[in-house]
DNA sequence: AGAAATTAGTCAGTACACGGAATATAGTTT
DNA sequence: AAACTATATTCCGTGTACTGACTAATTTCT
């Protein structure tokens, strides 16, 4: 007992960092090599609204602006999206799937389900479900809480009240 | 509803990027916004196990061998660790904790435990208790799954069965 | 209309994260 | 001892992720 690095194990930021290294594993073995996950999430999110731009997609996929420019980059240049401006608005990036866009997305949405279920396969179904709901608390709470302090640095009452 | 973007909220993996992301910002401003949560877990292990070497490191804090090295390298030039060959096994670099590094680990961990606390601060103390033992299971599961495959690739029967 | 503020995107810099190839050392076999 | 194998680290290339500074276009205020 007491070899005390299995503390940190218990940390939840850590177990939430290594949640996501195997998740990174499995997705590439399970899913595909050559697409990554947050690649999906993006193709995924282009196909369920077309033609939206950078900073929209970004809101949708939770990535910020310089990280979305990059994915949307490496896709652009693979062929499975393509980026244009805004003729109203010269500011945005629109934002649409290439045929072939298209189709990854589709066939990757199925082994993507079947990869989440093995993620979480030691778990029975209704832990499954109390994960699923316990993770988007925390993580919902956690963006708000986010959003409020960066757009009122410093002000406002605590909302998140530390035990102890 | 149907706003089928919304589905992807849904997905335990992407779930988890999302969660790591809330825990990487909540570190920087609640923990420190100089050391990172891995290079603290760096700090962390180093104190608990007494010049180990980047391998045995790597394994305590669940980091490749490249990154374990950056992050050495990194943690080196600041000061907050020194790295040598070991004498009787010359292809190792055997790691230990400076002055500064022990008081950085010491004085992080306090405000890692309260940050934690903050993190999952929205569920009540049985839903944390159960968020903690879940997420062990998966990332350990999940974890001994990879050994597994990697020691015996295409080898042995599926633990892993997928539902449906 | 002109100045000021806001907004979208880019660019540079830093850090985490991983796999494959190369290198050096150590251990094992013959 | 030479050959082979295993191990620890480094190096290289790619991708994710964020911040701050900068540019360009739009909107708001006066």
């Amino acid at each position: 007992m007491s070899t005390s690095h299995e503390d940190l194990r218990r940390h939840p930021g850590h177990l939430v960092r290594r949640a996501q290294q195997v998740h990174t594993w499995l997705w590439s073995t399970e899913v595909s090599p050559e697409v990554t996950s947050p690649q999906f999430a993006v193709l995924y999110a282009l196909r369920a609204e077309k033609n939206i731009d950078q900073k929209t997609l970004g809101e949708r996929v939770s990535l910020d602006r310089s990280t979305t420019a990059e994915m949307v980059a490496r896709l652009t240049a693979r062929g499975l999206v393509v980026r244009f401006r805004d003729a109203r608005d010269a500011r945005r990036n629109r934002l649409r799937l290439t045929a072939a866009g298209l189709r990854t997305a589709e066939r990757l949405t199925q082994r993507a389900v079947r990869m989440n279920r093995m993620l979480v396969s030691v778990l029975s179904d209704g832990e499954q479900a109390e994960l699923l709901r316990m993770l988007s608390l925390v993580v919902d709470a956690d963006e708000r809480l986010k959003r409020q302090r960066q757009a009122d640095p410093g002000g406002g009452r605590a909302e998140h009240a530390q035990a102890g």
